[in-house]
DNA sequence: ACTGATATTGAAAGTCATTCGCATTTAGGT
DNA sequence: ACCTAAATGCGAATGACTTTCAATATCAGT
């Protein structure tokens, strides 16, 4: 998957500006994590806010070497290992393949992933948050977070496999 | 962790033999795989079987090399790979770790992980199977398979924490 | 039991995502 | 503008597997 072609500088914000919930400027969560405002970690931030969710490394990568091609990986890691320490971007990696980053500032959620094609839904499920509390709590265990991926075949992959 | 000096020719039975549920022997398991019977994976069949549950390949290694130095860790892998393949056993994988295995013939469970000293316990609750095909259903997917991993501090850890 | 086609093996080299070491550059308080 | 700690980019290192391949072992057919 590539997402460099995707639009990334929305400035055609689909998010009014005028509500009261204007979006923090990147600076100032850079500042915010104690940490020097470089020309790389805007470009990387702006990328992460604006662009897909359920981006790789590699995906945030090629996209910053579009905008300035001096930039190393090392670079781009090590601003996101930081974010998903800090919580600010959530770090999912499963069997094997590069991980998956995204930006954490939505609600909580779990993931759906299909087998097939790769598209992921994201659900909410209140009942199932509950019933995590509960299993935890009947274990003695005090809950930091937890990783729900269900999978399985999407509707679109259902219906090719027929035809 | 290391589980090299684990009994795991367990002849100490704590299964009864004589009851109906006999235990498969591993060469028929093999066999049923359509593969050759050759020591090396009876040797890795047996440990899997007999010893600790959520092993790594690293583990296995080391067990198996104890009892027969001559064995690569190609071969282990290949096999478990095979095994976790044919859902013999299951393969989880998080957080870039190496990858934890464990011989599936038991009931289905999810896992609550101490995130302070890696204790695993193991856990069963249907209403959140339930809930899972739900939400499935709900976005029309025919689900598959799923990953449920609690994280928390395990109730000794929290004492010591205070302590 | 012998034989040969074919599967399996171990050792070493290869991958691939990610991290580290370090000399150089830069941000930002003074 | 100056200075110093922080940040960068490069390339090398790591760690968990996976692949390659020549040597070896299994087992179906005799």
């Amino acid at each position: 998957m590539n997402i460099a072609s995707l639009p990334v500088n929305s400035q055609q914000d689909s998010v009014p500006k005028s509500t009261r919930g204007e979006k923090i400027p990147s600076k100032k969560i850079i500042r915010d994590l104690g940490l020097k405002v470089t020309n790389q970690r805007l470009l990387i931030l702006d990328i992460v806010r604006n662009g897909l969710s359920h981006f790789t490394a590699q995906d945030i990568f090629e996209t910053v070497t579009d905008r300035n091609p001096d930039i190393g990986f090392a670079t781009v890691y090590r601003f996101l290992r930081t974010l998903s320490e800090q919580s600010y971007v959530t770090e999912v990696r499963m069997g094997g393949m590069p991980a998956r980053y995204e930006w954490a500032s939505k609600r909580h959620h779990d993931h759906l992933t299909c087998t097939s094609c790769s598209e992921i839904v994201e659900f909410e499920n209140t009942e199932i948050e509950r019933l995590q509390e509960k299993v935890a709590k009947q274990f003695g265990f005090q809950l930091t977070h937890h990783v729900l991926e269900l999978y399985g075949v999407c509707p679109n992959c259902r219906a090719n496999r027929k035809a």
